[in-house]
RNA sequence: CGCGGAGUGGAGCAGUCCGGUAGCUCGUCGGGCUCAUAACCCGAAGGUCGUAGGUUCAAAUCCUGCCUCCGCAACCA
């Protein structure tokens, strides 16, 4: 017996350090769809996820909550676990780069790029502020001083392992000619041949800085950083230098690597570069999916735009929301997400075309022939289009999954839909059943409609996980015929078959309500953070912001931070930037520099005499590559468009006055 | 001159590499149908393809300048 050919895809492994949002979501869906397209398609398939789980970020959150940084990420892993499984996500493997094997071969992977030399022992040349204890490069410092506290600093040396990266250009650039789908979408190919061009230089890939990490075996002072860490994931999680797993042969080299494209780079330079210093095999595809954009600007925190995949999924369906997704971003491109393109592709694409046709031929099923198809048919001229059209859909929609183009492999499977709906309008069997001669035609025409569904039914399922099944109950589409190579001739449904109608698979949603309902609720949600802000004391335990809290502090370390009251004597846009205005303010005693980032909402003329909140004794910060030096912070909220509001004070307020 | 992307009917996009009648989805308007989830089917209107020049028999497409928007990087202490 032949083997099966063996298909691996990867999503990148997610960072556990906040709720996962709809763009992560987005990256799995896609990779679900194609999983399950290749195991439909007969493909021996490892589809595998995970966690990135180090770094001090982690730490510190672990730490402001006071829990152990793994007992941290345990919580946050368990709520992925949940929402991939909420969301239909058939991965194979999951892997956390926390779990014993990956560490052992992490630490294998990294003590034998140190044995060849690719990687090696350096330093980061640089100065060292005593009192401070910092090290700071060159370019941090401010006059050749210490840019925290000003004073002499001492050169010194800060040891750290790198990879020798800068040794594989020739081959990275090599290998992109030889392998012109390596990089997908081609466009963002050239973007790494031209970072490549600039000169790559080693990477930093340990860290004595940071604690939570996978330690150095021979160097249990330095952790490994993030590199070599997560990206060797695509392997250890194969049982590459581990003895948990044992498919490394079977699998490795990966198909697709599918990757946001913010870390497009990191797949396509470092990690060859890597598996290129182990001796191993290329991943055959590395693709940079767009991202899904909120009211055409990233999803953040401060913008209080983030959206809550489980939320969706709870209110419209998960189907809903993996059709939206794969149907609407378009391939290798940034996407738009709102409330109202969501609705829109519901009803029109999912309950207008796909769920009332199946409904309509349900119907005239039962009303027709009691829920039975008649034996006795008889073809016309009319059926051969969509016969053909139905025969052809499996090679097309195979011909886009295998160039990732999931929303052309959807709109081919609506085609045939619309084209079905045509169908019905140019057969009228509702005239047909009035004329009892006519009964072998009117069977004839429901029993295409039938098939042609079952087709639909077996090429949305990778896509639709469980409508497919639905659409195959309510036809009677026995198991065996719900595969993909039962789709070889239209035809193939028995007659005879029981057709037993069902639900709507789509309920239409009342858009004008639905968004009105929406509006209403964000409304009141902001009037209960508002509420919340009035009432520091009060809970808010509902607010689609997401608010990230500080650990509690006491009253002594709050008073160490000093506000205070200043007048702004000058302000100038910088022609260096887009994002700064220079301000000089009066504090009282003298005059400062402060550089702040609100150029996009303030015009320097407004700022002129108008009296701000500054934290005065905040370390003064070197920017612009040292520049420039800004000594404090303009007091100033987030808007909620993502602006920034700055506090002005009364004109009797005296500047150095200050702020509790 | 830091790097890159984008400007095409009301909205969102394709077409640009390899010049030759400007296409798709939604929306609007008109018609048809009544099996169906006020769903379905047909038709129409609507664009000097950001702008100014150039090359050409011919430019959305190639070249040059300019304008606007958006990312990224330096940076928003």
């Amino acid at each position: 017996m032949q083997e099966k050919k063996t298909f691996y895809i990867t999503t990148p492994i997610y960072y556990p350090s906040d709720k996962l949002h709809i763009g992560h979501s987005y990256t799995t869906v896609a990779c679900d769809a194609l999983a399950r397209y290749k195991r439909l398609c007969g493909y021996d398939v490892m589809f595998l996820t995970g966690t990135d789980e180090h770094g001090q970020k982690i730490q510190d959150k672990a730490e402001a909550r006071g829990v152990t940084p793994k007992q941290y990420v345990d919580e946050i892993v368990a709520t992925i676990k949940d929402l991939w499984k909420l969301m239909d996500i058939s991965y194979d493997r999951f892997v956390r780069t926390t779990d014993d094997y990956h560490v052992e071969s992490v630490q294998k992977i990294f003590q034998k790029l140190y044995e060849k030399g690719d990687i090696y022992k350096g330093v980061y040349k640089g100065h060292y502020c005593k009192p401070c204890e910092s090290f700071w490069t060159d370019s941090q410092l401010v006059d050749g001083k210490c840019p925290d506290c000003g004073r002499e600093v001492y050169d010194a040396e800060e040891e750290a392992y790198f990879f020798r990266i800068s040794n594989y250009s020739d081959r990275l650039l090599q290998y992109y000619e030889d392998h012109p789908d390596f990089i997908q979408p081609a466009s963002r190919k050239n973007e790494m041949i031209a970072f490549i061009g600039q000169g790559l230089q080693d990477t930093c890939v340990s860290r004595t800085s940071v604690k939570w990490g996978i330690p150095v075996t021979f160097d249990p002072s330095h952790t490994i950083y993030v590199w070599i860490d997560a990206l060797s994931n695509y392997i250890t999680a194969l049982g590459y230098g581990n003895t948990r797993y044992d498919d490394y042969d079977h699998y490795w080299p990966a198909d697709i690597h599918m990757v946001g494209k913010e870390i497009l780079r990191f797949h396509t330079i470092i990690w060859p570069a890597m598996l290129m210093a182990l001796d191993l095999p290329l991943p055959k595809k590395v693709f940079g999916h767009g991202w899904v954009l909120i009211d055409g600007g990233k999803m953040s925190k401060s913008k209080g735009n983030i959206v809550d995949p489980g939320i969706l999924c709870g209110r419209y369906g998960v189907d809903a929301i993996r059709y939206f997704l794969l149907r609407e971003i378009p391939f290798g491109n940034d996407g738009v997400f709102t409330n109202e393109s969501l609705i829109s592709r519901i009803n029109t694409d999912l309950a207008n075309d796909l769920g009332n046709l199946l409904s309509r031929t349900a119907a005239m099923v039962k009303k027709y022939f009691g829920g039975t198809l008649p034996a006795q048919r008889r073809a016309d001229a009319l059926d051969d289009e969509l016969a053909a059209l139905c025969e052809a859909l499996p090679g097309k929609v195979t011909g886009c999954m295998d160039e990732l183009l999931l929303p052309q492999a959807l709109m081919e499977i609506f085609k045939v839909v619309q084209r079905a709906n045509k169908y019905i309008d140019e057969t009228t069997p509702w005239a047909l059943a009035k004329d009892e001669a006519q009964r072998d035609r009117l069977g004839a025409v429901l029993y295409n409609l039938c098939e042609t569904l079952r087709y639909v039914a077996v090429l949305i399922t990778p896509f639709l996980p469980s409508t497919g099944p639905k659409i195959a109950d309510q036809i009677g589409v026995p198991a065996e015929l719900r595969s993909f190579d039962s789709l070889g001739h239209f035809g193939a449904l028995p007659a005879g078959c029981l057709v037993p109608g069902g639900e709507a698979l789509f309920p239409r949603i009342d858009a004008e309500k639905e968004l009105a309902e929406l509006a209403a609720q964000k409304a009141a949600q902001e009037a209960k953070q508002k509420a919340a802000e009035a009432a520091p004391a009060g809970t808010s335990a509902a607010s689609d912001v997401a608010i990230e809290h500080e650990p509690e502090v006491d009253y002594d370390t709050f008073s160490k931070v000093e506000m205070r009251v200043a007048k702004v004597t000058a302000c100038e846009k910088m022609k260096e930037s887009r994002k700064l205005l220079k301000l000089t303010v009066f504090d009282g005693e003298r005059e400062r520099t402060i550089l702040s980032g609100i150029a996009k909402w303030y015009e320097p003329e407004h700022l002129i005499g108008k009296k701000v909140g500054i934290v005065a004794n905040l370390a003064p910060r070197p920017m612009m590559s040292g520049k420039y030096l800004s000594e404090g912070m303009i007091l100033a909220a987030d808007t909620e468009d993502g602006g920034a509001a700055v506090f002005f004070f009364a004109d009797d307020v005296l500047p150095g006055s200050r702020i509790h």
